[in-house]
DNA sequence: TCCGGGACCGAACGATCGTTAGGGTGATGG
DNA sequence: CCATCACCCTAACGATCGTTCGGTCCCGGA
């Protein structure tokens, strides 16, 4: 609340004219992050390609971190400080995120254009687990596609195998 | 400082005939969970097929988040909050580790093991987020092996390739 | 047996931090 | 022109928390 009210150019006190408490900051903060992610798997077409969708799943995931780095911390690490309620209801966000992701996999699986005995348990953590831990590394300023489409490359072909394309 | 007296079931102020101060605490599990990983990755054979090393260094990590939880977290996540030149310790400490993991993908590509064209700093990257992000969901008890078989799995063959083993 | 020291207690200190209270000021609009 | 209201200030409160201090107890070695 200090760095908060220095970086504003103002007292402590003050900030309490625009806002009723400190959890009210995280929460604004952690549901911001919930929705941009959603909103980033929401441009994701509905129809086309496995392939494609997950590398566009892939590519507005790291774009939302890149551009909204606070905000993705908030979403991936600082959320565990939400209390009660509110915690439970980003929970309930994040993994219905997490859901939505895996469904692409499951559906690539089903459809055939991913291999049928496909673990998509397992892909879906492996993809996640890289675009999750991306705010650690990723800058603002990164050519967050072309990351994206290298984790795509990687989670297709592998790193023995050859690529199809 | 507080919650942990009263888990040894005796007062706050008790602690300080045993410690100098917090700060030392989180040192030295930070240290701890550093050379717990870098022990882990000297079980992994110097030889061999490196599609073996990379299953080997990847079990070896996730064994670790497994057994030492706590530790793990720290060395993953709290690091953080180290100071000055603690703090320059461990990432030094962290930074070579990671470099050592990914040792090991440049020298499959280089052998020829793996394929010529692979990235192999993104393919490290994919593979240490994946074991990184483990902590948030590996509990105690969990077939460690077992997972980092299917990360390794997936991380070889990919999800449209065939297995070719 | 006596002495020294380590472990522990109880209490308080001091710093940080989120929050509240009370008062002032300046712009707005009836 | 005055009342209102948003906004801000200063000051302080209250809780938390890491740490310190003085004193007590007990155990092992001289």
């Amino acid at each position: 609340m200090g760095d908060l009210a220095e970086a504003l150019g103002v007292q402590k006190g003050s900030l309490y004219s625009h806002i009723e408490g400190k959890a009210d900051l995280l929460w604004e903060v952690a549901r911001e992050g919930a929705e941009a992610f959603h909103r980033a798997l929401d441009e994701v077409p509905e129809e086309g390609p496995i392939v494609e969708r997950i590398r566009a799943a892939l590519r507005g995931h790291l774009r939302v971190v890149a551009e909204q780095l606070d905000i993705a911390t908030v979403f991936t690490r600082e959320w565990r400080y939400l209390d009660g309620e509110r915690r439970d209801a980003f929970v309930a966000e994040r993994r219905r995120y997490e859901e939505r992701f895996r469904a692409l996999f499951r559906e690539g699986r089903e459809v055939g254009e991913l291999r049928t005995d496909l673990d998509d348990v397992t892909a879906a953590r492996l993809a996640l687990s890289a675009v999750n831990w991306a705010y650690t590394w990723l800058r603002p300023g990164s050519p967050t596609d072309e990351v994206a489409d290298r984790f795509t490359a990687l989670l297709l072909d592998g790193m023995r195998g050859y690529s199809s394309r």
